[in-house]
DNA sequence: GAAAAATTCTATAAATCTATAGAAAAATTG
DNA sequence: CAATTTTTCTATAGATTTATAGAATTTTTC
């Protein structure tokens, strides 16, 4: 049965996730990812052609709903502060939810061959280009510093949000929201004390 | 010779982090490496006890002198903006220096096991409490927000110069100066238009 | 230039790992 | 419940890899 199939693939992807995730994709064995499903090495290769494949189904599942969620933030109509919290928070919620995939992703996809990235590679520019055109509305609204330059700065938000994300992949205590709020406050205010400023 | 050993056993050092930069630390052979300093796999052994031992040293090369210029620069008395200006410069030159070491220690460091990473763990947390002192006193110099967080600034900090130094590695013609600029600038005034900002 | 020391090489043991084939067991269907 | 399909298991071929031992070569020393 097909449904059945399917439920179970999903563990075989998730336990692969938390085995890569811990000893990164060549550090890891079959025989680790069968062993966190309960089953024996052999029988893996019913889920997986190979352990490529499951690196790059791994890499896919951590990433793909990702970047439609921020498809679905950029194509909202709000002033830019307001989206660009609902970035950084859609961006870290997701280390709590599949953050082996994602860590995973973030670590690991290099080691697949390129023609297993084209996907990947794909959706990380996507992503990248709607953060940036998050960044130009902003300051057509006159919210963000006309001199910035978009393309760095998009690039130090996915930095700064993929480094705390991996800390809060391995301190479960830290808090999420926090965190997020911290986050945005640092990228839109910075550290300086600032001229005149009520906030 | 003595002088001569220790030469060689640095070039061993510097083929190790290029391979392990590359290959990550699973994903690479001795062969590899042997390969890389023009000699026999066997030979290899000449100058690292293990494989593992191999990755210890090169994170501690990649590590140590980065730490200890950062222990220079605090020490000196400077105004806030000047001191970061120099941390954050020598944070991403080092990238171009000792590239492939500086990426091994990042990604690769956690594949060694606990008593190997007593010393960089050291170095690590040194770092870390050197940043947020020099974030204290900008914060008693005035100059820094007394709202912030040190400890999550500092944390910050290190995520976005080792991304940009991980695209500083990958990337040759990525202009260094610019970078760093753009990095110091991002973090001290953030990305919004400010009340009354004369610069 | 002969003796000693340092460096590199060859060859290989021993361990590990991926992937496959075919048997066995479990689940589903009619 | 017998037949069929799905899932899991066992066993293993074949390839790779680390690390070592001892021989060969090169370099240094006197």
């Amino acid at each position: 049965m097909s449904k059945k199939y399917e439920q179970k693939r999903l563990t075989a992807i998730e336990a692969a996730a938390a085995v890569f995730a811990q000893k990164g994709f060549h550090g890891a064995t079959t025989q680790d990812i069968a062993t966190e499903m309960g089953i024996k090495q052999g029988s893996l290769y019913y889920y997986f052609k190979s352990k490529e494949q499951a690196l790059q189904e791994v890499c896919e599942y951590g990433f793909e709903n990702y970047v439609q969620r921020m498809e679905k933030i950029c194509a909202k109509a709000q002033p830019f502060e307001a989206k660009f919290l609902a970035i950084v928070t859609s961006h870290l919620s997701n280390y709590r939810q599949k953050n082996n995939a994602m860590k995973v992703h973030n670590d690991q996809r290099l080691y697949l061959p390129k023609e297993r990235r084209v996907h990947l590679k794909e959706l990380g520019t996507r992503y990248r280009r709607l953060l940036e055109s998050t960044l130009r509305e902003g300051i057509e609204q006159g919210a963000v510093r006309g001199d910035i330059d978009t393309h760095f700065i998009a690039y130090s938000v996915i930095g700064i949000c993929n480094s705390w994300g991996a800390n809060l992949v391995l301190d479960e205590s830290l808090d999420l929201f926090a965190t997020i709020e911290q986050c945005v406050e640092l990228i839109l205010y910075g550290t300086l004390v600032q001229p005149s400023n009520t906030n």
